[in-house]
RNA sequence: GCCGAGGUAGCUAAGCUCGGUUUAAGGCGGUAGCCUCGAGAGCUACUGGUGCUUGUCACCACGGGAGUUCAAAUCUCCCCCUCGGCGCCA
């Protein structure tokens, strides 16, 4: 959420983030004309309120004739009050409906321009591996080692979810365990937060009200399946204000992930996209003078992942037109699938400022008797965990249709280092 | 799910019966100043949020919301959470 201060202040700054990010116009000049009568009225109440607390500190000490006189008079203020403090109260919750719906302020870093056109390919790891043989896709690597079942995962629940069986299972969960311990030599602090999350939580890092379409919800308790481990855990230190000693502070968190993707066909064949997946998040909470350099060590954290796996990918700059809704700046990391011949977001990593902060009140005092400010939080994927899956069976698939598994997930594979038939 | 007790500032804890001299007391912790060679002790001030006209300024804030009233931490109703006890349960 944007300052409605730095709003008023920077319009023109504003608009021009709000046509780069190819967003209506309108919304903006509807808030600053509810902003102004919501000052306006605001001040009124204000100033009414001031009387009656004046005069309600007199009356008990007036006699009882004068004290009739008074509270006659301050009935009528009464009434005025709250006819006031009900347009207050409409107009408010207006204006904060429009906040909420209001992007991130991009980056000054950010490349201008349109959706996907115009991002910007900073580095590339590796390359893309030749065969002598024919690849296969994912899906069809993992059918002929009967690690992957869609149609049972069809039955069992519906379409876009899908079953790992033995080794594919083993994988899954060496994956997994991989990327927890190397987030943690790398100075996170793991956390397995609950799957299920309050509205709050989900306005808080900005899911809700903008992507609810795209969230499972437990309609009875009002609770959301988790979409992304950012939100549980960012939500952790929500209406807090932190001791400037313990920033900044590393989280990492494996959690299931669960996306609707309404509006999206999951025509993709495969796992590239569903709606359960394991995913391991950081998040971060830093001093917002750090942020920049924080996105960049994030960044590096989340590489070391697909590096230490050997995979090629490359890091594309999200422009203005692509970057997310409540990010000011991302980056994502796209692993080759030689299969599909395509380049998978295995992750995003973002730098949100204090946009995400702001929603869910994290605050931190530099000094115990100073003001206290917003943090600055960001978050990565470290990495989601199908899409990895999919570019490892392609990328280290064999002629004979096995897969060997990387060195580094070895360890946890108690020896195995094929996988065949 | 049922019964009971609770929720007040960074922590702790009065006030609630009986609405208005309470500026939400007191204590702890913290910060700054005085004092000191230095530290401690002691003393003084500050220690929730918002707004702007930046001031001995105003408003808001006692788990959240609604209501009663001239006036609500205090009275009424609904909801949430914590802790006990019972029930159910992998």
């Amino acid at each position: 959420m944007l300052d409605a201060k730095f709003i008023r202040d920077n319009t023109e700054a504003v608009r021009q983030a709000l046509k780069n990010r190819n967003y209506d116009l309108s919304v903006l000049e509807r808030f600053l004309e509810l902003d102004g009568r919501w000052r306006a009225l605001t001040e009124e109440g204000n100033s009414l309120r001031q009387k009656r607390n004046e005069v309600s500190e007199q009356i008990p000490k007036l006699s009882k004739a004068e004290k009739q006189i008074k509270i006659a008079e301050m009935k009528g203020i009464a009434e005025r009050i709250k006819i006031i403090e009900g347009s207050v109260k409409g107009i408010e919750s207006e204006r904060d409906e429009l906040l909420l719906n209001m992007p991130n302020m991009p980056d000054p870093s950010v490349p201008v321009g349109p959706q996907d056109e115009g991002d910007v390919f900073v580095r590339t790891w590796g390359s893309a591996r030749k065969f002598d043989f024919k690849p296969l896709t994912h899906w069809e690597i993992g059918e002929g080692l009967d690690i992957i079942d869609f149609d049972r995962g069809a039955k069992v629940t519906g379409t876009g979810f899908y079953v790992l069986k033995g080794d594919g299972a083993r994988l899954e969960r060496a994956l997994i365990n991989y990327m927890l311990d190397l987030h943690k030599e790398q100075g996170y602090e793991e956390l397995f937060p609950p799957v299920m999350i309050n509205r709050k939580s989900c306005v808080g890092t900005g899911q809700l009200p903008k992507m609810q379409e795209d969230m499972y919800w437990v309609e009875r308790d009002d609770l959301w399946l988790n979409p992304t481990a950012e939100v549980p855990v960012t939500n952790l230190y929500a209406d807090e204000i932190l001791d400037r000693r313990q920033l900044p502070i590393y989280h990492t968190a494996y959690l299931p992930s669960f996306r609707r993707e309404a509006g999206k066909h999951i025509e993709t064949k495969g796992i590239a996209r569903v709606h359960q997946f394991n995913k391991v998040e950081l998040v971060k909470f830093v001093l917002p003078e750090t942020s920049q350099a924080e996105l960049e060590t994030l960044l590096a954290d989340a590489e070391a992942v697909v590096q230490g796996l050997k995979l090629p990918y490359r890091i594309r700059l999200l422009c203005t037109g692509s970057v997310g809704f409540h990010s000011s700046k991302t980056y994502d990391i796209e692993a080759h699938a030689p299969g599909m011949d395509q380049w998978l977001e295995v992750s995003s990593c973002s730098d949100f400022k204090d946009f995400q902060a702001r929603r869910a009140m994290i605050k931190f005092r530099r000094e115990p008797h100073l003001k206290s400010e917003f943090v600055h939080t960001l978050n990565g994927s470290g990495i989601a965990l199908p899409r990895t899956m999919a570019s490892v069976l392609e990328n280290c698939q064999n002629e004979d249709g096995s897969v060997t598994v990387p060195e580094a997930l070895r360890p946890y594979m108690k020896g195995t280092s094929v996988i065949g038939p």
